[in-house]
DNA sequence: ACTTATTTGGAACGAACGCTACAAAATAGA
DNA sequence: TCTATTTTGTAGCGTTCGTTCCAAATAAGT
């Protein structure tokens, strides 16, 4: 009854997840957009409305390629102390191998668009969530195995990962190496075990 | 020999430093900027060059005004190891206490214009170094004094603080409660304690 | 084949962008 | 008072922004 897309609409919000990875919302304009997805900016607004809600797309589509698969796998493939362990070396390797220093989309949107949008803030703060939640759960589960130090604040614990994070992927876009990366993040690693 | 300025440069800039601190150098228009300064943009350009070279005195400006009016203020008044913990107290003070969750303009800069603009990339590499070695002096001190623990490595610890703090930035900018914020800083500061 | 519904490329909209041109205004030495 | 020099307000330069319009193209049901 009506003419097909000619285009894969995954795959080009993939391409748009790139363009926003690398220049930022502001920093991408819609032709910048449309010419990466190899789409025509008619398609683009037909598709997936406006800037913004294809940036929000694109937000959620990085969230559950990158984040929530890193944590799946995590979980599934290591014990719980473990999984946060190379949750935070999964991070470091992956930010000192990228050339373009690209950092964590996430990380970038809080500081660059949250401020500036309230709905967009929430989602970034809802996914930051998730990843203090992560920890938190993984804490949980290394307690409940007598892997942690007996006086461990698991509360306190999650923030601390959840900031020590954070710093990693602030500094990683600056280009810093990885022993800074490192040294930012033994000292909370070192927190799990029994004898520091 | 020739007409004086009717504006004072430095108070201006001030104002051009609130500017890009709120809305982030792409979100700053020069018109926002002459009209928050409360200029024409003849003077602008003729006073500080393009947009690009005010956003450059605007971030020394503050690396001046802010950063470093902090770390000479904390080192005057306070011990090495107390000046420390008074700078994580005042951030996080600072930060929970700004209505307009503005952050650091060091960081959100080290975020947003710094992988685009190599020069000012080195720029804000610079200020974030002068606050590890702000970190690892007083850490250094308080080694001296014999008020540190035994086994602290010094250079991880500052990288360790460097990161933290960055951090809590990057939380405070999504409005972070204050519990969270303390939560990321307390097991770093518990690092500095021989009895934790 | 005709109708109906959707997608597509391309042109173009008004608005905002960074920046500049220019002449009037203001100062101080001659 | 005249000259030289700098600052100022204003208007507008060319470009790019996000977005929309529209006719041609493409599909499926009748």
């Amino acid at each position: 009854m009506a003419r097909h897309k000619a285009f894969d609409e995954d795959r080009a919000l993939d391409l748009a997840v790139d363009c926003f990875w690398h220049r930022g919302y502001e920093g991408t304009s819609v032709r910048d957009l449309a010419e990466s997805m190899g789409i025509g900016s008619a398609s683009l607004y037909n598709a997936y409305g406006d800037k913004r809600a294809l940036f929000t797309r694109s937000l959620e589509r990085y969230a559950n390629r990158s984040m929530r698969e890193r944590i799946a796998r995590l979980e599934a493939n290591h014990q719980s102390k473990e999984a946060i362990v190379a949750f935070i070396a999964e991070i470091i390797d992956r930010s000192v191998k990228d050339p373009d220093r690209k950092g964590c989309l996430l990380v970038n949107s809080a500081l660059d668009v949250a401020p500036h949008d309230r709905e967009i803030g929430k989602v970034v703060g809802r996914y930051l969530g998730e990843i203090r939640a992560f920890f938190h759960r993984n804490l949980t589960a290394a307690r409940r195995a007598g892997r942690l130090p007996k006086r461990l604040d698991l509360e306190e614990t999650s923030d601390h990962l959840l900031g020590v994070l954070l710093g990693i992927r602030v500094l990683a876009r600056t280009g810093a190496r990885r022993k800074l990366l490192e040294g930012v993040a033994q000292p909370a690693l070192d927190l799990l075990e029994t004898r520091q």
